[in-house]
This record gives structure tokens, sequence and C-alpha cells, in this order.
DNA sequence: AAAAAAC
């Protein structure tokens, strides 16, 4: 029962329907192909047995039995003893102005945060806001004929936060219904189409969304759409098409919401060709990176566009570093934050593995060799930049692996549609690709990521694993490093840690070198790596007793630096993000 | 710290 509740309030994007389809295609494939090897059929069309995804929440439940067997040293996560260092740190660094910070959500058992002045009762139902807000019967039968049964916790919490029209910053894990945690409220407070009033005052869109990739404002879009179906509501996906059509008044005053990435909305207004001073809700998904250096200035020159006195803005995000936080607050107005349950961490019920190769020679045969074995497609696998993409989706062709696809911006529009259909439908099995899926997108059938090129930040790599671990399901992650990936290593584990994977302890012992020195060590901390991952593969005893002695030296040598350089404390810092 | 993505 509870088991059902989790997976059809699963989040924003469930689709039984097609997740159904899926299953099918799966089971089909190897008695028709010709018994392609190494591809594991999935029978789990039924519910992962650990649903709770929030288990992290209570105190010691989240152990993840060590499964991998590289060394018998691991080191499981003390979620407890983390979780308390965590809210210590929350405590301490509240801002003086704000209102109280308090525990709320009794009803659900995951933990929620909320800052800030006057914060709304969350809500336990979606017909909860049938009775507090007065929100349509309509849009609430489209939630329930999409299957969204329950609210998540984010949007049990946000919604009614967004309904009495505060600013609101919320953080909450990947696959947990964001999306319509900000789609909901915006539909019901505009209240009905544009096009079906006489005379409102005020031309152009109401609503305006903002995210980083195409591929993510067109998912959006589809949300969106759900939302809106009965209605004549015009959602707009902002494009080059819409982008000339949207010129023309008759066209512009009838759109209610605009979806777009930056850049395009920044070149219409420039353009003049958009004003957005009608908007009077501006939502920032993935708020973090549409506040990063690339994106800050175009994202700033949209909401400087949108002149309505009214406007209420909110970001969204799975992770906000501290600088972003900083950021958004100051562009929102007393605004409400709220984070679901960790900050920056991924779910516990993704499953994740640190895998040592070598050098970048090395991971190509490790990749094959793990796709000579059973395993889940669709397999998401991320490299670092776009040829890496490209070649290795041609490596992995020439190699026999069936249906590989790759994706990267690189590719044209119509490319990368396809290419998102295809997977979409069931027909990728191995997708290859860069950062621009690692945000947003959701695809209910990724079971696994790999990340073939080492993820260069916390966030990037928490965001990438979220792909799969969706709407309460069960998803695995592994990440390939190699020498050179040490400096950032241990930040990675930590993350791990944080989320209930376990880690082969010599990777935790890793020394932590200041930022500063950080470049000048990569030598040293890469022999470090060299020579512990040298002993995996070695006997037991040996192993146990090199591990003992070579954590001896590290802590030594840790200290003694330690005196030389106070910014290296002995203790582990917890914002494993290093930002 | 650094590439990718945005047009």
């Amino acid at each position: 029962m509870e088991a059902f509740q989790l997976l059809s309030r699963g989040g924003a994007r469930f689709d039984k329907q097609r997740f159904k389809s899926d299953v099918q295609l799966f089971n089909k494939a190897p008695s028709g192909e010709a018994k392609v090897k190494g591809v594991a059929i999935s029978h789990d069309a039924q519910l992962p047995p650990e649903l709770d995804f929030f288990k992290y929440a209570k105190a010691s439940t989240g152990k993840r039995k060590a499964g991998d067997k590289e060394s018998d040293a691991h080191v499981e996560s003390k979620p407890a003893k983390l979780e308390r260092k965590r809210r210590k740190i929350e405590d301490e660094s509240k801002d003086d102005h704000s209102g109280a910070e308090e525990e709320v959500s009794p009803i659900q058992k995951h933990r929620v945060t909320s800052k800030g002045s006057d914060v709304p009762t969350p809500i336990t139902t979606f017909e909860d806001l049938r009775e507090r807000y007065g929100v349509s019967s309509r849009l609430l039968s489209n939630l329930s004929d999409n299957s969204y049964k329950y609210p998540t916790g984010i949007q049990a919490h946000g919604i009614p936060i967004l309904l009495e029209r505060r600013d609101l910053a919320a953080i909450s894990p990947t696959g947990t219904g964001k999306t319509l945690a900000y789609l909901t409220p915006i539909m019901s407070a505009l209240g009905s189409p544009i096009s079906s009033r006489k005379n409102d005052g005020g031309h152009g869109a109401r609503a305006v969304i903002l995210a980083p990739t195409r591929e993510l404002a067109h998912q959006i879009h589809n949300e969106c759409l759900k939302l809106a179906a009965g209605r004549k509501w015009r959602v707009v996906l902002f494009s080059k098409a819409t982008a000339s059509t949207l010129s023309d008044k008759n066209v512009r005053d009838k759109v209610d919401i605009i979806i777009s990435t930056p850049l395009r909305l920044v070149a219409s207004i420039q353009e003049g060709k958009l004003e957005l001073n009608n908007v009077q809700h501006l939502v920032l998904d993935e708020a973090d990176r549409m506040l990063d250096s690339e994106f800050l200035s175009q994202v700033q020159e949209v909401i400087a566009a949108c002149t309505h006195p009214d406007i209420q803005k909110a970001v969204f995000s799975a992770t906000l570093p501290a600088g972003a936080e900083k950021l958004a607050m100051g562009i929102l107005r007393n605004p409400i934050r709220i984070i679901v349950g960790l900050k920056d961490t991924p779910l516990p019920l993704i499953a994740q593995t640190l895998t040592y190769v070598a050098d970048d020679a090395s991971k190509l045969p490790s990749l094959l060799t793990y796709l000579s074995q059973p395993y889940n497609p669709p397999l998401l696998v991320f490299t670092s930049t776009q040829p890496r993409t490209t070649s290795l989706a041609e490596e992995l062709t020439m190699n026999g692996i069936p249906n590989v696809d790759c994706l990267h911006a690189g590719m044209t529009k119509k490319e990368r549609d396809d290419a998102v259909g295809r997977m979409r439908r069931g027909e990728s099995w191995v997708m290859v690709t860069t950062e621009v899926m690692a945000r947003g997108m959701d695809f209910k059938g990724i079971r696994e990521v790999i990340n073939y090129d080492f993820p260069t930040s916390v966030q990037s790599y928490v965001h990438r694993i979220g792909r799969t671990g969706r709407a309460g399901r069960e998803g695995k992650a592994v990440t390939y490093f190699t020498d050179d990936d040490a400096p950032f290593l241990k930040a990675i584990a930590n993350v791990l840690l944080q989320s209930g994977s376990s880690v082969p302890e010599w990777i935790l012992k890793l020394p932590k070198p200041s930022k500063i020195k950080r470049r000048q060590m990569g030598k040293v901390k890469r022999a470090d790596t060299v020579n512990a991952a040298r002993k995996i593969g070695r006997s037991d005893a040996i192993k146990k007793r090199d591990m003992i002695a070579g954590s001896k030296r590290r802590k030594e040598k840790e200290l003694r630096e330690a005196d030389k350089d106070n910014s290296v404390g002995a203790e582990d810092r917890l914002d494993a993000s290093g930002a």
C-alpha cells in the first residue's frame, strides 16, 4: 500500500504506461534478436522492495550492504552522525533577519527544513488544495489522470508556499517531482487561459520558466501540457520558430506560459520582439546551474525584463552551493527556503560504486567488459567532452554493442530530438552523452548510470547519477576514476558515504590537500592513489596489512602537514562540495 | 577547477 503511494505520487514525471512498454520491450528482445550477449532482462515490473527513498532521514537505516568486493576494507555510511553535523552547520549559518527555522512534516517521513517567515503548512493530499486555495477541479483531475496521486515532499511543502504568492528557494533530491511542484501552483494562480478572457489589462505571457538545456525545457513543456489538458492554455516552448511567431502581437497576447532556455529569451528581448512586463511568475529550474557564471548575466537580463511589480520568483534544484544560494536569495523577495532531505546528496536508493581504472586507456576495455556481462538497459554513460562522447559511441558500436546512441549539444536540433525520442521509446540501450543530459532529464527506464569520465564537481555527480533512482525506483551508478582524478576523489567519496553507499577505506584515507595546494600536490596524491589501488587484487592478508601500514603513514603525513598548514584539518569536512 | 551549454 505504502509502496503504491510512493510510486504513484512518484514524482512529477512518472509514466506507468511508458514504463510498462519499456519492460515489454526488454522482455521481448533476447528471444527475437539473436540473444544479445550480456543484456539482462528486467522482470522487475513489480515495485522495488525499498521504496522509502528518504530512509536516510531515519537515524541508522541508511546502510547499504557492501556488495562490491574490491576491498574488504569498506566503510559504511554514518548517516546519523553526518546529519547531526549538518544540522549544526545549518543552525550556525542561519540568517539573522530570517524567521524561525522549524522542523515540519510529521506526516511525511522524510525530513524537511524550512527557513523564512510565516511558512504555510504543507498539504497532505492534492485534494487539500481545493479546500485551502480553491484550486480548480480540472487541475486536480489532470493531476490524478496522470497518476499523480499523492504529493511528494517538495510538492506538499512547496505548492502552498507558491500559492500564497511567496518567493521560494526549493531544494529537493533528483526525481522527487520538482517540476510539478512549481507548475501546479502557477497554473492555479493564472486561473484561466488568457485567450478565454475579455480584457485583462496587460499583454504577453504571465509566467516564464527557465531551464539550462533545450531537452529539459522540452520535458517541462510536456509536463505542463499534461496539466493544461482540457482548456485552451497557450504554453509555448520557446524556440527560434516560436520566437518569430511571438513577435506578432495577436499571438503574443494570447500566450500564458513561456518555457525557454535563457539565451533564446534574451535574444528575443534584445531584438525588441518580446516583452516580459506582464510576467507574474518566474521560475529558475536547476537554479544553481542558471546562476553560474555562464548563465548568470543572461538570467539577470531576463529578470530585469520582468518588470511587473507583483512578480513571484522561485528557484528549484537538487543542489544549491553556498554561492548560488546567496545569489538566489538576493534575487528573491522575503523568500522561504525549504530543503527536502539533505542538500547536495543523492538518494540512498541509488547504489553507488567507485571503480579504479588506472588511466584513460583502460576505460574502454573496462566498459566493454562491463557490457559483456548482464546489465540493465538503458544505460546512461557520461563523458567529459563532445568529441569523447562521439568517439566512445563509435567504439562501442564497432565492438558489437547493440543500440548505442549518443547525444551532445554539438549535434543538430533534429539529431538531439531523435536521440531523446529513441531514449523515451526504449530503443537506446546505451546512451553516451555529455553534461547536457546531466540535469533534470527524466527517463523512467534508466537503472544504471556510468560516469566514464569523472564528474568535475559534486553537483555534477549528484545530478548525473540522479538520472536513475527516480520516483522511488532503485538505481545503480558506477563511477570510473583514474590517477588523474585523485584530487577530487575524496569529495565524491564523501557524497557516496553520505547517501548510504560504501567506499573503500583507502579512498577516505587519502590526504586532503588545501585548495591552493591541490594542483602542486597532484603528483603526491597520484602516487598515493596508485599504491592504494594496486593493493586491490592482492591477497586479503597482504592487503589488510598494507592498508593499515599505509593509512598510518598517511595519517602521520597528514598530521605533519596540518602543523604546517592550519587549513588542513584532521576532521573530514562535511561539505564535500568544497565550494 | 573546468567543460558544457545557451544563440
